[in-house]
DNA sequence: AGCAATCAGTATCAAAAGTTACACAAGAAA
DNA sequence: TTTCTTGTGTAACTTTTGATACTGATTGCT
């Protein structure tokens, strides 16, 4: 497990710091579209990315949910360390993108290591810090764009974290994490289409780049 | 200062912590409608509230703005912490919303601290998550919630804030906190006024509790 | 091939929100 | 008092989004 956290965070944390993390925390694999943490968990470790993609999903009160943002390698999920330090539910889903490897580290030493290891606390207020803005965006999507701009954005995105211009999905499960209706999603897909901007497939898009 | 710091913090920081703070800190006193922190702005101190409460806002990319949370007494900016741990633009404006008092503690000296005192980590962490699940209730307001609805929030938190029933504003500036026109904020307060919950006066509004 | 399930396209209608325009009332200023 | 400024009420219209319903196309299964 310590080559796997090096390849990761070798230029994050000292080696002492990573020796330790090996030590004590338990990997994990994923698939895609497995649920790793639910609305209501009470969460006690913290996970390390080590690779693939995580999306952070929003409850709606009645049914229904919205893309919060997405995970890649070397992030690790700030909402789940506001529950651990918290001891509350979690406020979130977290849901496999792609398959990949997680690093849990109980709760216990996550705080210790916080007085221990500068290294330790930088990572961990720079995740906050990313997490902020990471939510400033989604409030910038929510509150100043329409939707076709917000579907567009999306499919960037999608695009960037699969590393392929070809996304394997279908307007409904795009239409969930925008919280809207799947027609809505094929109207303004179409249009994007018309404008040259995407391709359109049996449960696929293919974007088109300039 | 040293008084004044325990008020608010006594429970909060050790002795020796709130001594220190007096020590290097400065105190500010601010008037209602002050910009304390523009978009933009680079930020070297981290701001302690003391008396008096401050808006939070979000700028659009063509002008407008958005309301995203209030801080009282005893809250810090996390968005601000956020800008100086990063030494990046500040992402959000802060307008006070009533008159009142800060610390402004020197950005070298919060880091110092975070390895120094438990107490000043746990404040620090504190103030993330509640930072945190305050976007949280933002996102939610944008995504779930009808303009309707998140009047009726806005108005009930506008409440809470100033401590009284009589919300002091125009429909215009309501309608620049919620980032809507002054046209649908009307329409909407009169609906309310015809449901019973409030009564409408020239630029107050006032609260009927049930 | 035949059938069922899933996916996408589209039309129609309704609701929510934004836009423009104008009238009028309350205060402030002259 | 007259005039000007500011704040509010309301009508009429458009755009955006959501809801419903029905169609045909593709795919997988038997």
């Amino acid at each position: 497990m310590l080559e796997l956290l090096k390849e990761s965070y070798g230029f994050v944390f000292e080696e002492s710091l990573l020796e330790e993390i090996a030590q004590v925390s338990q990997l994990r694999t994923f698939e895609e579209g497995e649920i790793l943490i639910d609305f209501g968990d009470y969460i006690k470790t913290m996970p390390l990315l080590l690779s693939g993609a995580i999306k952070i999903l929003r409850e709606d009160f009645d049914e229904g949910e919205l893309l919060l943002y997405f995970l890649e390698k070397g992030d690790t999920c700030a909402m789940t360390m506001a529950c651990c330090l918290g001891e509350t539910k979690s406020e979130i889903r977290a849901v496999a993108e792609t398959k990949g490897k997680v690093v849990m580290i109980p709760v216990g030493k996550m705080e210790e290591w916080l007085g221990k290891y500068k290294s330790w606390r930088n990572y961990v207020f720079n995740s906050y810090n990313s997490r902020l803005k990471e939510m400033l965006m989604a409030i910038d999507n929510l509150a100043f764009m329409n939707m076709d701009e917000r579907l567009y954005n999306y499919l960037l995105d999608k695009a960037q974290i699969n590393k392929t211009n070809s996304i394997q999905n279908t307007h409904q499960e795009i239409a969930y994490d925008l919280h809207t209706s799947r027609v809505v999603i094929s109207r303004l897909l179409k249009a994007l289409e018309n404008e040259g901007k995407i391709k359109l497939h049996r449960a696929s898009i293919e974007l088109i780049r300039p």
